[in-house]
DNA sequence: AGGAACGTTGACAGCGCTACCAGCACGGAC
DNA sequence: GTCCGTGCTGGTAGCGCTGTCAACGTTCCT
C-alpha cells in the first residue's frame, strides 16, 4: 500500500510554463481562456502541458479565483427511483462540461435542507440544483442571495428563485382522475404515502377533480407519511377496501404503492380492471411489463435532470438560457389496468407494452 | 492595492483569532484537533467562531494541508437498485463525519473507470471506494499507489489493493442452486443481462452447481448485455422456454428479471412454482409483495455502503478496523416462488411475509 | 533544587494559482 | 510623424490556511 510521497514530482503550472518558454500567467490563461493567446504560445503552452502530464490544482485555483467549479445538488432521496433517474440525467449533462457535481441527500427535511444549503453556498458553488419549490423562508433568502445560477426541479411554481423545471402534479393528477371518469369509473380512491409537497400537491389535484364531479368523499383517501413501497401499497389499499368497498378505482401516488395495490388485488381475487381500475404515477419501468399492464402517468425525469444541469451550466458560463422556466408536461399512458375494454387474457407474449395509448397533456401554470 | 476587505465579508480564521485573543495557527488547531489546546483556549475559540459564523474555507485548507475532505466514490451505474441502497449506506455515514463524497458513474466501464480514477487522484482524495475487484492493469497500479485508504465493494477477491467489503456472488448462487435442488428441482435454467463481472460470477456460481449434479446444459442459459429490466426478464424468459419447454425453475441474476418472468408466467397462465419454480437475486422490497411471493438472495447492500463508508473513515483517522476485509454474507429466503409445498392461494392480505423462510449462508473465501 | 519531559503556543514561510494592472509592440487615424 | 487603441504578455501580490519547529511554562522525577 502506498505511503506518504507529497509534493515531490508533483507538476506545477510554473513548470509547464517553463517548459514552454511562457511566464506562468499565460499559461494560466491557456486553460482558462486559450483564445487570449497567440497562437504560437497557445500550441507552445498546450504541448507543454501533455508533455509533463499536468494537471491544475483545483484547490489553488479555488482559493486565487474564489470560485469553484462544484454544482451543488439536494435532493430528498436516494433511494426512490424518480431520482435515480433524474441524477443519471444530472450526470450525464455534467460529464461533459468541467463541473463537478456534489450531491446532498435532504431525506425530504427542509431543515436538513437549509442546513446543507447553508453549507453548499459557504463554498460558493457555480450553480445549484435544488428539489421543489417549499424551501423555508430562511432557505429562500439565502438562494435568492446567492451569486450563482440556480435551477429548481421536479415542479413548477409561480416565482421561481432563478430557473425552473418541472411539471404540475397538480394538473397531473387531475389528469389521471379526468381519465378514469372518462372510462366510467366514480369512486375514485387516493393511496399516498410519505407526503412530501409534491404528493401534496396530487393529492390536491384528485381532491379538486373529484370535487369538481361531486364525488369527493374524505374516507376515499387514505394516506401515511411512512416511506412508500410495495408492501405498503397493498396494505393502504386493504385500509382503503375495508372503509369504502363500494370503490371501482384507486389512484396511486406513485408506481411502486400502484403494483402493490396490484398484487393485493390478485391476493384478494379483484379482477382488474374490471372491479377496480388501478393508476400509478411516474411510469416506471415495470408498468408496462405488468399483469395486467398499469396505467400510470408518464413523468420525464431523466430529461429534467438533464435539461436542469444543461441549463444551469449554460447560466454558469454566461449563455442564459432562451426558456429559464420550463415545464415538461406530463403523459397520461392508459394501460389494460384502467381500460374500459375487458383485457385479453392471453396478450402475445412479448405484447406487453401493445395496449399503451397515450394521452399527452401539457401542464398549464395555475 | 492594499488591504481590501474581502468581499461580501467573509470572515477568516484571523478574525476568529483575533477575537479570541489567540494566535491564528491555534485557533486553525481547534478546528482540526480541540483536544490539543488548553480548555480555557478552547472555549474562547469556540464561541468566537460561533459569533462570527465562522465557516472554513475548504479550498485554502486544501491547498495548505495537501489534503482534501473527499472521499471518491466509484460505481458502475446510477440507475441500478442496488447501487441507490449501497449509495445510501455510504452518505448516512458520511454525514456524521467531515468528509464529502464525490461520486462518479462508470457506466459498468472498466476505461471509463480508470479516467476516473485518475481524475480523483489527481485531487488527492482522503479516501476512496471502487465498486469490485476488476479494475484494468493500470487502474490496480493507480491504486496500489494512492497515498489514502482504499476499499473495494460489493464483492469478495484474492488480493485487496487495501480493505474490501462484499460477498461472494459465486456462493450465493450456489446456494440459490442448492436450493431449488432441495425443492426437487432439476431442470434450472439461468436468465442474466448486463453480464458484468458480477453477474458472470452468479453465473459460475450457476455453472458449477449444474455441472456437479451433472445437470448443467448450454441451452439452459440465456443472457445478454443489454441493460436489466422487468420487461426483458419477460423477453428473456420468453427464448429460454422455447429452447427448453421442460424447464422445472429458472435462477434470474436479479429480482427486476424475475419480476418479469412471474408476469410472463402470469401471462402464459404457468404455475409458480407447480410448473415453474423462480429464484431471484438482491431481495428488493417488492419481492416478499409479489404474488406469489418471490424467492431471493438477500444481499446486505445498505450495510455493505454504510460499513465501507465507516471504515473508510475510521482509516483516513488512523483508526485501521479490525477487519479490512470482510464478508458480509448472503441469505436465500424462501419464498412461494420455489416452495415445494403448494403455496396458500389466499394468505392473510399483509402476510405476504409471513411465508419467508431463512436459510442464512455466509460466504466463504475460495 | 535542578533538569528532563511534557504539553501548549506562536512565528514564519509558503501551498499553486489567479486578479489586477502595467508594459510592450504594432498598426491605423489624424 | 505623433497619438492612441488594441492585443498580448508579464510582474506583483496575495487568496486563507497549515506544516514545521522553536520557545515557552508547567510538572514530575531524581
Amino acid at each position: 500500500m502506498g505511503r506518504k510521497r507529497t509534493k515531490s514530482g508533483k507538476i506545477r503550472l510554473a513548470e509547464v510554463a517553463e517548459l514552454a518558454g511562457v511566464s506562468p500567467i499565460t499559461a494560466s490563461r491557456f486553460f482558462r481562456n486559450p483564445e487570449a493567446l497567440s497562437v504560437a504560445k497557445r500550441t507552445r503552452v498546450e504541448s507543454a502541458a501533455k508533455e509533463l502530464g499536468y494537471v491544475p490544482n483545483l484547490a489553488a485555483r479555488a482559493l486565487a479565483s474564489h470560485r469553484t467549479e462544484v454544482i451543488g445538488v439536494l435532493i430528498p432521496s436516494l433511494t426512490n427511483n424518480v431520482f435515480s433517474d433524474v441524477l443519471r440525467g444530472i450526470y450525464d449533462a455534467s460529464e461533459s462540461s468541467r463541473y463537478s457535481i456534489q450531491l446532498s441527500n435532504t431525506r425530504y427535511s427542509i431543515l436538513q435542507e437549509e442546513k446543507l444549503l447553508r453549507l453548499f453556498l459557504a463554498q460558493k458553488p457555480a450553480g445549484l440544483i435544488v428539489t421543489g419549490i417549499d424551501q423555508t423562508v430562511e432557505s429562500r433568502a439565502m438562494l435568492e442571495a446567492a451569486d450563482c445560477p440556480i435551477v429548481q426541479i421536479m415542479e413548477m411554481g409561480p416565482n421561481p428563485v432563478d430557473m425552473m423545471i418541472g411539471f404540475s402534479h397538480y394538473d397531473a393528477a387531475r389528469a389521471a382522475i379526468a381519465h378514469l371518469f372518462a372510462q366510467g369509473h366514480r369512486r375514485i380512491g387516493f393511496v399516498g404515502a410519505r407526503m412530501d409537497p409534491r404528493v401534496q400537491r396530487r393529492l390536491d389535484g384528485y381532491v379538486s377533480a373529484m370535487k369538481d364531479a361531486g364525488l369527493f368523499e374524505q374516507r376515499l383517501v387514505v394516506t401515511t407519511g411512512t416511506p412508500t413501497s410495495v408492501t405498503l401499497g397493498g396494505a393502504l389499499f386493504t385500509d382503503l377496501l375495508a372503509r369504502e368497498p363500494g370503490m371501482d378505482a384507486v389512484f396511486c401516488a406513485n408506481d411502486d404503492l400502484a403494483l402493490g395495490v396490484l398484487f393485493e388485488c390478485r391476493r384478494r381475487e379483484i379482477a382488474i380492471p374490471e372491479q377496480i381500475a388501478i393508476v400509478g404515477f411516474n411510469d416506471l419501468e415495470f408498468m408496462a411489463s405488468a399483469v395486467p399492464t398499469l396505467t400510470s402517468v408518464r413523468t420525464n425525469r431523466y430529461e429534467m435532470g438533464n435539461t436542469a444541469a444543461t441549463m444551469l451550466i449554460e447560466a454558469i458560463d454566461g449563455r442564459r438560457p432562451e426558456h429559464p422556466v420550463l415545464d415538461l408536461g406530463f403523459k397520461v399512458v392508459e394501460r389494460q389496468s384502467s381500460s374500459a375494454r375487458r383485457p385479453d387474457s392471453r396478450p402475445a407474449a412479448s405484447g406487453a407494452g401493445a395496449a399503451n395509448k397515450m394521452v399527452a397533456l401539457p401542464s398549464g401554470h395555475d
